[in-house]
RNA sequence: GUGUCCGUAGCUCAGCUGGAUAGAGCAACGGCCUUCUAAGCCGUGGGUCGGGGGUUCGAAUCCCUUCGGGCACACCA
């Protein structure tokens, strides 16, 4: 299905030009004046100098050809030369049709689907996630669930860092803890234990200790590098160690990004790649693009038209050992190998920008992609607390996000239990899934780029535009259309009419609008727009809904209407919210 | 210093490729539950869109400049 706008500016433009005039005037836009029109042309104004006319008397004449159209009800000319429009119900009620009966509510597939590969999480191994992880996992999950809607092919990476020098200090850690382990024997032949010899907290205990320690102690330092230098050479007790590393972080990850509603296709990370380093570094000495400079290995990537400093991408620290740059250009390598993907998208804070431009240039320069390959850097703000600093908890240390998550459960839980009658069971349960829209929306509907204040008071309470007023809304709808169905009609079946109120055509122009915002959202990357929509969309509900009253309408036909437009409305937002990562319960 | 992002109501934020009277939410105040969930709805007050120029019939939006703030500027990730 076309999407509303273009629909109105066809007709528009044959309007125009039944005239006389530049069919590409007749663009048809959203009215700003919604108590004057529901949608504007303003061609008029921009065609007057073409054509030496005032605009008013070029309106005057587009107007007087859609006295008789099937589309505009009204098409009024207004000084000093807008074009006021209003559509037939009729027309919007056809429309709507038309969007209920195709799937995706009337989305049209891409002209061409990408594969899209997305790098988001930033996780790193044997630390905990805290709120930072928040943005990177909640915008990338919903930047993956859009782009798939809209019908491409998607792949979440969660790139794990696994590599730097965390893993040497975690390694020293447990060799100071426990001597004898055969990992450290490196005379040993056999085969290391099936069983990960420690748990998830004892390494999240001992990272931070070796941390401070090894900023102390120059000796301890250096032995967690040489550590990090025998796990990335691939010493066999050392690599062994780090897999174990590995494998009991991933597990704790799954979990915590699982309570996001946060899934990975891939769970690769900076370690995955490491055969590929010498051979990518061999590859760009060879082609000549990278030199030593200072004693590091570098690719220049400096552009004519820069204005401003363009340091070279580094590859090879000066003692010869890889760094970010290095696994970040080898998995680019890895990805189009294995999959070949039309775009990466990569989510990160926004103080990396430098920091990817010359990696996408060295990627560019050096032809590991093709030239057709998108590069996207998409960046996210921090999370700022109530004074406009990184948020930290109230004793200034690192908010987990484990525990930003349990706190705000527990805060929805006590106001389920304030409010509704419900069993334990299924207050705790409801309590989860609101908290977790609380969060998502809470997040996402400001602009990714942005930083914002996190603060739990305006989080937990669900006034305005917030998660919980979405779910309310869908759980409103649906408690209606049960209660119509326990009357013994068919929600299926209704039929849509036409509007009966100005707050009934308000929420099905809306509606119509879907497939146009779906579209820019995953074309502008903006979950934000998703947000925005679905708030509209559920005032517009709650307004039709407190003038409508609905089951107890006695003309069934119309009633059945009414229940086709909530059907409609219910499955559209919760398509929506279920692109932004989160589920509305049946009560609440 | 260079670059970059930001500056809109008391607070938190929208404002799409320039259009008519700049919008929400929170907070404040006033209404609306014998009727489909009041976590809702309706209403009131609140703004020199940081300042100054320019382009345009028309600027919060585009360009320049200036002030204020965040961030980044090769061997961290």
């Amino acid at each position: 299905m076309k999407k509303l706008l273009d629909l109105l500016t066809e007709e528009m433009g044959k309007a125009f030009e039944a005239a006389g005039y530049d069919g590409a005037l007749g663009k048809v836009g959203l009215s700003n004046r919604p108590d004057l029109c529901e949608f504007q042309c303003n061609g008029a104004m921009a065609g007057a100098k073409q054509y030496h006319k005032a605009p008013i008397m070029i309106a005057n004449d587009v107007a007087a050809k859609l006295t008789e159209s099937k589309v505009f009800q009204e098409a009024v000319a207004v000084a000093p030369g807008f074009l006021n429009l209003k559509l037939h119900k009729s027309y919007l009620k056809e429309l709507l049709d038309t969007m209920s009966g195709e799937e995706k509510f009337g989305l049209e597939a891409p002209a061409k689907a990408k594969r899209i590969m997305i790098d988001y999480g930033g996780a790193n191994v044997a630390k905990p996630l805290h709120v930072g992880h928040l943005r990177s996992a909640v915008i990338g999950e919903s930047v993956k669930r859009i782009n798939r809607y809209v019908g491409h092919e998607v792949i979440g990476d969660a790139h794990l860092g696994d590599w730097g020098l965390q893993m040497g200090l975690v390694i020293v850690g447990l060799k100071e803890r426990y001597p004898d382990w055969v990992y450290f024997d490196e005379s040993y032949q056999g085969e290391y234990p099936e069983e990960a010899p420690f748990t998830i907290s004892e390494l999240e205990e001992i990272y931070p200790a070796s941390s401070i320690r090894s900023k102390e102690d120059a000796e301890y330092k250096a032995k967690a590098m040489e550590a990090t230098f025998k796990f990335q050479q691939g010493v066999r007790g050392y690599w062994a160690l780090g897999k174990k590393i590995r494998e009991v972080s991933i597990v704790d990850l799954k979990k915590n990004y699982s309570a996001l509603n946060v899934e990975f296709e891939l769970w690769n990370g900076e370690s995955s790649i490491k055969d590929l380093i010498p051979e990518m570094v061999q590859y760009m000495k060879d082609g000549g693009w990278a030199y030593i400079s200072d004693g590091a290995l570098v690719v220049d990537v400096k552009e004519e038209t820069d204005t401003k400093e363009m340091p070279p991408c580094m590859i090879l620290k000066s003692d010869g050992a890889s760094l970010y740059n290095t696994t970040d250009l080898a998995t680019i390598l890895d990805r189009v190998r294995n999959y070949d993907p039309d775009q990466i998208i990569y989510l990160t804070d926004k103080r990396q920008d430098l920091y990817f431009q010359q990696v996408f240039r060295c990627a560019r320069k050096t032809k590991l992609v093709k030239p057709e390959t998108e590069l996207t850097w998409m960046s996210f703000g921090t999370v700022n607390g109530k004074d406009g600093k990184p948020f930290k908890t109230r004793d200034g240390g690192v908010m987990r996000l484990e525990q930003l998550i349990s706190d705000t459960r527990q805060e929805m839980y006590r106001k389920i239990c304030e409010g509704r009658e419900m069993s334990e069971e299924e207050a705790h349960k409801v309590a989860d899934q609101v908290a977790l829209a609380a969060l998502i929306y809470g997040d996402l509907s400001n602009q990714a780029s942005k930083d914002y204040i996190f603060d739990m008071e305006k989080f937990t309470s669900f006034e305005g535009d917030t998660g919980p007023y979405i779910l309310y809304t869908i759980v409103r709808i649906k408690s209606i259309l049960a209660k119509y169905a326990q009357q013994g009609g068919d929600v299926e079946k209704a039929v849509l009419g036409e509007a009966q109120s100005d707050s009934e055509k308000a929420l099905m122009l809306l509606l119509a609008q879907f497939n146009s915002m779906m579209e820019g959202a995953a074309a502008e990357l903006a979950p934000h727009r998703v947000c925005a929509y679905i708030y509209e969309l559920a005032n517009d509900f709650n307004h039709f809904y407190h003038e409508t009253k609905i089951l107890t309408e006695e003309n069934e036909t119309r009633k059945a209407g009414w229940i086709a437009l909530l059907k409609l409305t219910r499955d559209v937002l919760q398509d929506c919210i279920s692109v932004l990562g989160f589920d509305a319960p049946e009560k609440m």
